[in-house]
RNA sequence: GGUCGCGUAGCUCAGAUGGAUAGAGCAUCUGCCUUCUAAGCAGACGGUCACAGGUUCGAGUCCUGUCGCGAUCACCA
């Protein structure tokens, strides 16, 4: 029997709905194999998509969900009373107490007309009867905690181990376009768009896994004033210069111009602020915003000479860009210009006007009363004609979803932007786009400073590209400190090197609720130790020097990863002559979360429940490790064993934090 | 002012259908490397879950109000 039989017999395990094969396999003892596991039949063919009580079809065990069938049917059996099986709450049992699940059973009170106890006594002593991987319970209080048979861990992890996409979700359907990045054309990016680029990119890869078809893509905002500033500046300066002559990147080198031009219009503006003109306003009336102003109006106008210098200094933008996509690991499926969509967006505004549901007032502006939905009326095109950002959103929108026909569009955009995506959705409903119910703002907190905002005016921006060096130099002098290069090349070190820095960024990042605000001390150093991702990171090499040792001198494992179950007589776990140890079943059900984990991430959009996991299972691994020794253990069985567990850790903790985009190296 | 979001240990964070004694890491202190990688493990210290009411057998979690912080409501993007 190959995993496709044991994929079919969990499926089966969900959707079985009488007798006691439906509570999964059938054991003869509390540390044997499943005999005959193979002996439910029942093939209820799963759709794709078909979500029922569950979001999305699971094939591992899942004894929540078993546990809520079986404790109805334990009610009606004892009290003649039904259930709702989804509203019996299940818990993973708090450390402190003996089990793995518990059932709570206050709520189940008013059915059973009894004691707390009682309830617990009778139901516990039927589940125990009935169900053969249900080992033994105990009560605490109004608390039922359950204890599975070691058989049914030990069947867990021949599945898993069998399993080579361990975690990974059955396909949904349905595509998904998830956009991120976002990027001004003008200046380079900065800690801002690394968290947007992290979460958006995680996000992405965590829908992957729990079945979505997921196409990741970039909007530049390539057109508008900030880049004409940064024009006119370079203009002012002479035109002499460009990146490679200045041996600067790109984005950094446009990005001087637009700090030029700060310093260059504050001059200027100086006199009328000294006679009392607000600083906007005095701004306005200088010699550089004059031609910052009239290169905007020449570029709408198509005049070759501006649109040959913007697309220039674009492109230096551009490459300087794709370096930091690559030095952090983010890409894009495709990119998006709002240089060539605000043209579409404008027709959209026209095409409203027309059907009733905008207005153009007499000045010629036109507008969207939006009053009945508790917004505010919104502008969409100024009275002379010209686009708003909204627009543009709604022409790149509508583009979008000429390319992809997606059911679901995922815009990763800061939490300061909610209103304009309430309204985004709203435009586009009453254009009645049938993209519209899909739109969803994927919004998160800003990254402050211990000063407050970033502001780029000020200068207080965190710069993406030394913030990155910086985390590669910090991973360096401490593994250097440590004494750990001696083995390594001077190529092998610097990827090292990169794979921590990297990784203890985006973990810092990432393990942090994406609505919640995160506060960035450029004056502490992001940790390497402790709830880090280098320590996760630390994990996965310790037990890869443990694999090549046994590797080394030959011992076996009880499951073999890559080889797979093999042949219909190996499908049954070897015999152990002992209990699991505590921490062997702590790991094992720590393990078996990891679908679930997918899929809850999945739901809530929020990679930081993935990389909570990763370090959870890691942290419980090194106890593990700590107390039960792998190469050393009693009886071969043991280290067999141990080394079956430490494989499916290693690759279970190297899926999940490949969600996260972080790379595990083999020694550190 | 209207709307939305957030207040958990000295600091940074978990605690997503309401459940047991609110958990980690950092920092401070104490142990553990002649045995699988000490970027580790074990322990100590540290809490009126902003405040006040309410719902419930049970509230950090749900409801109402108050206070504090932030965002947003532009012919900016």
């Amino acid at each position: 029997m190959g995993i496709e039989h044991d994929e079919q017999r969990f499926t089966d395990c969900l959707m079985a709905n009488h007798g006691a094969a439906k509570y999964g396999m059938q054991t003869d003892s509390r540390t044997s194999a499943p005999k005959n596991a193979s002996v439910v039949q029942r093939p209820i063919p799963q759709q794709p998509g078909d979500s029922g009580n569950f979001a999305a079809p699971m094939y591992q065990p899942n004894p929540e969900f078993l546990l809520q069938q079986a404790c109805a049917d334990a009610l009606r059996e004892c009290y003649g009373q039904t259930a709702e099986p989804a509203q019996i709450t299940v818990k993973l049992t708090p450390k402190e107490y003996r089990g793995q699940f518990t059932l709570v059973i206050f709520p189940l009170l008013k059915l059973s007309g009894k004691g707390p106890e009682q309830t617990a006594q009778a139901l516990g002593q039927q589940l125990c009867a009935r169900i053969p991987w249900i080992r033994s319970f105990n009560i605490v209080k109004g608390f039922l905690n359950l204890e599975l048979s070691d058989a049914w861990w030990l069947d867990f992890l021949a599945q898993a181990s069998a399993d080579e996409h361990y975690g990974q979700l059955p396909a949904q359907e349905g595509k998904i376009v998830l956009e991120y990045c976002g990027p001004n054309t003008n200046k380079p990016l900065h800690l801002g768009h690394i968290r947007n680029m992290l979460l958006g990119w995680s996000t992405a890869e965590l829908l992957k896994r729990a079945g979505h078809e997921v196409h990741k893509v970039n909007i530049y905002n390539d057109r508008g004033i900030a880049i004409c500033k940064s024009m006119a500046a370079y203009k002012t300066e002479g035109l002499e210069l460009s990146p490679e002559k200045a041996g600067i990147k790109g984005d950094h080198f446009v990005g001087s111009y637009y700090v030029a031009y700060n310093t260059i219009v504050t001059q200027q503006a100086q006199p009328w602020v000294d006679q009392g003109v607000e600083r906007r306003e005095a701004e306005k009336n200088t010699a550089i915003y004059a031609m910052a102003h009239d290169m905007l109006l020449k570029w709408e106008a198509g005049d070759p000479e501006v649109r040959k210098l913007w697309q220039q200094m674009n492109n230096w933008v551009y490459e300087g860009f794709k370096e930091t996509f690559s030095q952090i690991g983010v890409d894009f499926e495709k990119d998006y210009f709002e240089s060539e969509t605000y043209l579409l967006g404008k027709s959209l505004v026209e095409d409203g006007v027309e059907m009733g549901v905008f207005q153009r007032h007499e000045d010629g502006s036109v507008r969207a009363d939006l009053s009945d939905e508790g917004l505010d009326e919104k502008l969409l095109l100024r009275s002379d004609g010209s686009s708003m950002y909204i627009t543009q959103d709604l022409g790149t929108a509508e583009l979008r979803y000429s390319d992809y026909e997606m059911q679901r569009s995922i815009y990763v955009v800061g939490s300061e932007q909610d209103y304009h995506f309430k309204v985004l959705a709203v435009l586009l409903k009453r254009l009645r786009k049938p993209y519209a119910e899909g739109i969803l703002h994927l919004s998160y907190g800003m990254v402050d400073l211990p000063s407050g905002k970033m502001k780029s005016r000020e200068g207080t921006t965190v710069d993406a590209d030394d913030l990155l060096a910086q985390m590669v130099e910090q991973a360096r002098q401490k593994t250097v400190e440590l004494g750990k290069v001696e083995h390594l090349s001077e190529s092998q070190a610097e990827e090292l090197y990169h794979m921590l820095g990297t990784a203890a960024l985006k973990y810092f990042i990432l393990k942090v609720d994406p609505r919640k605000r995160i506060l960035f001390n450029p004056e502490e150093s992001i940790e390497l130790q402790g709830n880090t991702g280098p320590f996760i990171q630390y994990t996965y090499a310790r037990i890869r020097s443990v694999q090549r040792k046994a590797a080394e001198r030959n011992l076996s494992s009880f499951f073999s990863s890559s080889k797979g179950l093999g042949n219909e007589s190996k499908v049954a776990a070897p015999l152990l002559d002992r209990a699991l140890e505590d921490l062997e079943v702590q790991m094992l059900s720590l393990l078996a979360r990891y679908p679930q984990v997918i899929r809850e991430a999945a739901q809530h959009y929020s990679p930081a429940e993935v990389a909570n996991y990763a370090y959870e299972l890691a942290k419980t691994y090194n106890q593990f490790y700590d107390k039960l020794s792998v190469l050393k253990a009693d009886f071969e069985q043991d280290t067999a064993l141990r080394l079956s567990i430490s494989d499916l850790v290693a690759r279970t903790i190297k899926a999940a934090l490949s969600i996260l985009g972080i790379a595990v190296p083999e020694r550190m």
